[in-house]
DNA sequence: TGTACATCAGTGAACGCGCGTTCACTGATGTAC
DNA sequence: TGTACATCAGTGAACGCGCGTTCACTGATGTAC
């Protein structure tokens, strides 16, 4: 009747035994998480509302956390992992290697709009998230875009995208999703002239038709 | 020795003359633009620190603006404003229908970056300057989109792009330069293969020759 | 089996801050007579 | 030419708010003897 449908199923909260501290950890990033999506504004999620979600006062987040930044960042690289993770198993849908990475296209634009709040911090938000400038070298985090180098490369040896550098290749393919994907984000209001998927696919379409090997590429003069 | 450099040229800032009140206006939206461009966040920039750049109390901004959505829209519409300008002076810069849109692609890049800031709250913030939603029907704002749109056709009358429709490919066009645009505004820790204008070069030229008419395409199957 | 004590998860109250906005006002400028 | 008055641009002080963070604390849990 009226045992609050809170963050955790285990009703009232009850504090954690001796050596289970973590388990509030946990709790805070679930509950930051979805506040974090809600909103799509990292202003707009406080240390205060986060604390109010999991069923706790304000000072025990920093048990857990050295300050705020510490907290938000810790909600991104799991979802930086999340986005990782779809993508692979978009792309494994196809032995085809550039029907594989077109999968993998259509992916990150549906994980994209089906998470835009989060999809806005990782990608569109200011670069006041410290640690940022280090993050992109690291492994976790950025995992995808290696991956999607690699996909790229195995079209280069299946003949289906004409072999070059497969660096810049490969950001131009996060560049068109990327800006699709936040476009889309950003002027809900704006008269697309199609759904979502059926843009990208367009687009995608046209862009990788662009990368075909060309009839005259063999051995030719250059 | 102490007169502050300040916003305006007209030292210490001198009450303006009866029928004259619109001045104010007009510093208040050039300390604001000046602001917003050197944050980047909307939030960052307050209705106090405006009227401390312009040299005047805080609520005296109330006698021009009716609230701080209404200021931080106006800015963003003179900067739309700006934003078309500089694409038509560019596409201007060649008379070959393809290159002229390469051109304006360039110019997007130039712009976004060097008011990186201001490019944030065009098209990366979060939708909740009110008239957002309305605003792209409009015809200020939209005529950046328009023009795009007649900058395709006449490729496709030139025949540099097949035939189709005009609007997904204008789509995708802005999609690519916006992804890039915003990418390397987000993520300015990455390790991008080329400069910027070098790699919206590149990435245009891929999706250009994608979009090129197909040998066998005049008076074919379908 | 019983008790003193250290540990650890979490609390309650308060700090100082900057924000948007409102309200009653001031005082120079121009106009009417 | 002189004066009373309306107008208008701008002021100064205050409102209530929510924020991140700190500090001294409490009280249940487990351990040592």
């Amino acid at each position: 009747m009226s045992t609050d449908a809170q963050a955790t199923p285990g009703r009232a909260r009850q504090r954690a035994r001796r050596g289970h501290g973590e388990r509030l950890r946990e709790e805070i990033l679930a509950a930051a998480t979805r506040l974090l999506f809600e909103t799509g504004d990292e202003d707009a999620v406080s240390i205060r509302a986060i604390a109010a979600a999991v069923g706790v006062t304000t000072p025990s987040i920093y048990l857990h956390f050295a300050d705020k930044t510490e907290l938000i960042w810790a909600v991104c690289e799991e979802h930086f992992r999340k986005l990782d993770e779809e993508l692979e198993r978009a792309a494994a849908g196809s032995d085809d290697p550039l029907e594989s990475l077109a999968l993998r296209g259509r992916a990150y634009v549906r994980f994209g709009l089906s998470n835009a709040e989060g999809y806005r911090i990782l990608f569109m938000s200011r670069g006041d998230l410290k640690p940022k400038e280090e993050f992109l070298g690291e492994d976790t985090t950025a995992a995808a875009f290696v991956n999607l180098v690699g996909a790229v490369e195995r079209c280069m040896e299946a003949g289906a995208i004409r072999r070059d550098d497969p660096t810049p290749v490969a950001f131009g393919l996060w560049a068109l999703v990327h800006g699709l994907t936040s476009l889309l984000i950003s002027l809900p209001g704006f008269p697309w002239p199609m759904g979502p998927e059926e843009l990208a696919d367009l687009l995608l379409a046209h862009h990788f038709e662009g990368l075909r090997p060309r009839p005259a590429d063999a051995p030719q003069a250059e």
